[in-house]
DNA sequence: TAGATTGTTAATCGATTAACAATC
DNA sequence: TAGATTGTTAATCGATTAACAATC
């Protein structure tokens, strides 16, 4: 059977568009054109409507589309219409700030353990989860149905725990070490390179004021 | 004079050759082809050439490229080769955590001040910086010169807080605080929306788990 | 010099935008 | 029904890849 595979611009962008939806939906709209959208979001109309068409309509002509319903359709494709169970592995300050940040648990992302290896963090207590050692991590995998691990460690341990990780059928890695994990196929990482965003940031920094200087 | 603009898909990728090179560097590897860098970054051998290229020629026929001269040209175009000092709003758990990141010192970025609006956190001490009331933000600003201000702030909180950046000169914006801001043109502003990526993670588990019942 | 590999032009591919027929 | 607005096809734009002449 053939399924159309659906670039990951337009995923990229979903994300986006619930939230707006969401803001549409407090604010008591109930439905919305894709050009009054557009002009909200400073995207083109026809992006809009291209994009929700990857999934089939959500619309209808001469009407638009409904708040509420496109809000509900977005969350299901985004996978948010059920729980995920994750663990955090590196108890340092990122790690820590991840563990009590409460937004995730609303969308259904449920904050399950948390490791490291340095014993001055083992035993401290993360929004009522206390760090484990590193060593109880394999037979944690085992124990419970774990579906994300958050990888918030230095690059230098990244590779034997991501090994420890494949092998214990982990399938989804949320990365925050700063380094390209090599994975067999089937497994799905998504990468949060801080510093790859500062040097960004860093570079437009520096066109903006050359270009202010052409002036 | 006419300046060619650079694609953000080609100063996305800066950083990643960035330390792919610095690896090498820390190799003892003295210089490079763009086939051999290829390979190793799964990336095509064209594209690095093309990218390079974008900003002059780096390489040599025949010989490839240096890797110490490509490392030291990247960081330069990063604008990695000067200092930035950046204060944190928001001394939150991510707040704190970046204002604690070491890393980032090393990259030339200075952490000069911290401010919260809660009085639990106004005192509080981060790598050496006390976080100060927000209330003497404005005067701070005046005072010091600030080259980035991240924001680790709620959306609620957000607005209020541009507007005083805005108005104070402030020129770049590493914006945590899950919203857009709406900045006037030359500000630049380098988004990090986590929940974004979350959801994006959440969404190819999804793909691949559907993709898996297929076969 | 001959071989290697860049710099750069041309071809392809994919993503975005425009246009409009279908239809609520 | 007439007007509005989607769904979708076609046109355009930009980014990636291929090819090869230039040159170290």
């Amino acid at each position: 059977m053939e399924t159309k595979e659906i670039s990951q611009a337009v995923i990229g962008r979903l994300p986006r568009y619930l939230r707006y939806l969401g803001d549409l939906k407090d604010e008591g709209v109930e439905r919305i054109s894709s050009q009054e959208l557009s002009e909200r979001m400073q995207v083109t109309a026809s992006q809009i409507r291209q994009d929700f068409n990857n999934f089939g309509g959500f619309g209808q002509q001469g009407y638009g589309y409904n708040v509420e319903y496109l809000y509900s359709e977005i969350s299901k494709i985004l996978g948010l219409d059920h729980k995920h169970h994750f663990i955090i592995i590196g108890a340092g300050n990122l790690g820590r700030a991840l563990g009590n940040y409460l937004n995730f648990e609303r969308r259904g992302f449920i904050f399950e353990g948390m490791f490291d290896k340095s014993p001055d963090l083992v035993g401290m207590d993360v929004r009522g989860i206390k760090v484990m050692p590193i060593e109880e991590l394999e037979q944690f995998l085992k124990a419970n149905q774990i579906d994300i691990v958050v990888l918030t460690i230095p690059k230098t341990s990244a590779v034997d725990i991501v090994n420890i990780l494949v092998e214990n059928g982990i399938r989804a890695i949320w990365n925050f070490a700063h380094v390209d994990l090599d994975v067999p196929d089937g497994i799905v990482v998504e990468n949060v390179h801080l510093s790859d965003s500062l040097m960004k940031l860093s570079y437009n920094i520096n066109r903006k004021m050359y270009e202010a200087g052409q002036e």
